[in-house]
Order: C-alpha cells, then structure tokens, then sequence
DNA sequence: GCATAAAAGCCTATTACCTCA
DNA sequence: GTTGAGGTAATAGGCTTTTAT
C-alpha cells in the first residue's frame, strides 16, 4: 500500500499510509509539554483555572493548553499538504520555524492524521450507503423484468439440432438464485456464457474494494462458485 | 544466518480543556 | 450564569518495524 503524500491535500480522500520516520517521543520526564517553550512567541497558553493553585501547590505545573495561532495552524496545514509524515530533520526545523517544541509537531501531525483518516472513513460510508441503494434499486428492477418475461410464457425460440433433428431451445435463461445473475446456455456443447450485470463501480469504489471487500466485490467472486 | 531484546515510530482510544451557541 | 456539544491538544497503551547483540 503506497500513497504519495506529495499528491494529497489537507483534506485527502485517498488512504494514507503513514512513512516511517519520525522522531523519537520525547519522555515526559525530559520533557514536559506543558512547559512553555524558551522564547515563547506566537503560541497562546490558557491557564486552566481553579485547580491549576491545587496542582502548583502540591508540586505540579499548572495544566495549560496550547492554542495554535492560525498562522502556526497555517504552516502546519501546508506542511501536512507536502508530507502526511515528517522526518526528524523536517520535524525539528518546523518546530523551530513555529516556535514549537518537535514533540507538539508530532502530536499535530498524528492528530491531523487521525482527523484526515475520520473524514475519509465518514465520506466512505456515506458513498457505500448510496452505492447500495443504487444496487437495491438496480435489482429490484431486474427481478421485475424477470417475473415479466416469465409472465409472457413464451416458449423460446427452437432450432433444429444437427444431431437429432429435433427441435430443441435455442438458448435458455436461467438465474442463479444465490447470485442472481442471469445465465445463458448456449447451442455449443457444454457452453454456458455468463452474463454479467454488475453495475460498473465508479473508481473510489475501486479504490474502497482494494481496501475491504465491495457488494460487488463479494458478488463476484461467491458468484465464482457457481 | 537466526533469535531476541530494545528502541523508534505510528495508530487508536481516551482524556482534558476550551469555545460557542 | 449554566450547560451541553463540538473541536482539538495531549496522553496512554499497544502494535509493527528497525537495529543492535
């Protein structure tokens, strides 16, 4: 599974498979989060409130949350454009451009990962439940067209055997009913031509049946058997 | 070369805090 | 002023891959 993170923006449908380079977690213990950095700028620190006085009395640091400027949030958004992973060198030096310590870069990162990952899972699901209902449709009106052609109870059309010279069916109709696909059989010995009604799954559904199996997907290959 | 432990890096779930209606 | 929902920074734990022995 390959993505090419330089191809994808912020909002990007396509399954990202992360790289494999990063730096390591910084321990708590050599470093602390909440801690502001030396040279603090642009970053806006909200104090929690009435348990941060409990918390610096009994030692801790007063919890803060780091707000991102919506320049730093900028920054990290175009970065996240260019490259869904960050090297320790690409990491370090956008710490560096945004105030930040590398540790907060790679918690946005995997946030922004996680965030990229959601949507694209939420847009999945909505595309399948439409697909779905397409395919209901889809058979629905096949079976319709079915019953009415059986409901004509027209002997289907004969021909001469070459063998026998009896009249026999020129082809037949037959439906698999653990499929539903519709099979001709043919004058040629042993000839059974299927006809496949699929619908053509547009490409993300392509993209999604490389990934899990589609309806379609499963069709096919259960209809293999048959 | 193979086995194993440690380190590194990522993902996922969750928490904690903030903002806003 | 209070409350609940939503957004997001940060944490914890687990898994996979890489590296050193």
């Amino acid at each position: 599974m390959a993505v090419s993170p330089s191809s994808i923006s912020s909002l990007e449908l396509t399954i990202s498979m992360p790289g494999f380079s990063s730096s390591p977690p910084f321990p708590s213990s050599d470093l602390d989060i909440n801690q502001l950095p030396s040279g603090t700028g642009e970053e806006e620190w909200i104090t929690a409130g009435v348990e941060d006085e409990e918390e610096s009395t009994n030692g801790g640091p007063p919890r803060k949350k780091l707000r991102l400027s919506k320049e730093q949030s900028r920054l990290l958004e175009e970065s996240f454009r260019q490259h869904h992973t960050l090297n320790p060198r690409q990491k370090e030096a956008l710490a560096l451009q945004l105030k930040l310590r590398p540790r907060q870069v790679e918690v946005w990162f995997q946030n922004r990962r996680a965030r990229s990952k959601l949507k694209q899972t939420e847009m999945e699901c909505e595309y399948l439940k439409r697909w779905f209902g397409s395919l209901t449709e889809q058979n629905r009106r096949l079976q319709r067209e079915v019953e009415e052609l059986r409901a004509l109870k027209v002997g289907p059309p004969t021909v001469m055997s070459p063998h026998s010279c009896e009249p026999r069916p020129a082809s037949t109709l037959t439906m698999c009913p653990s499929c539903e696909r519709v099979t001709t059989t043919g004058l040629d010995k042993g000839s059974t031509k299927t006809t496949t009604t699929a619908v053509a799954a547009p490409t993300t559904a392509a993209t999604l049946s490389s990934k899990v199996g589609t309806p379609a997907l499963q069709s096919r290959q259960s209809s293999a058997a048959c």
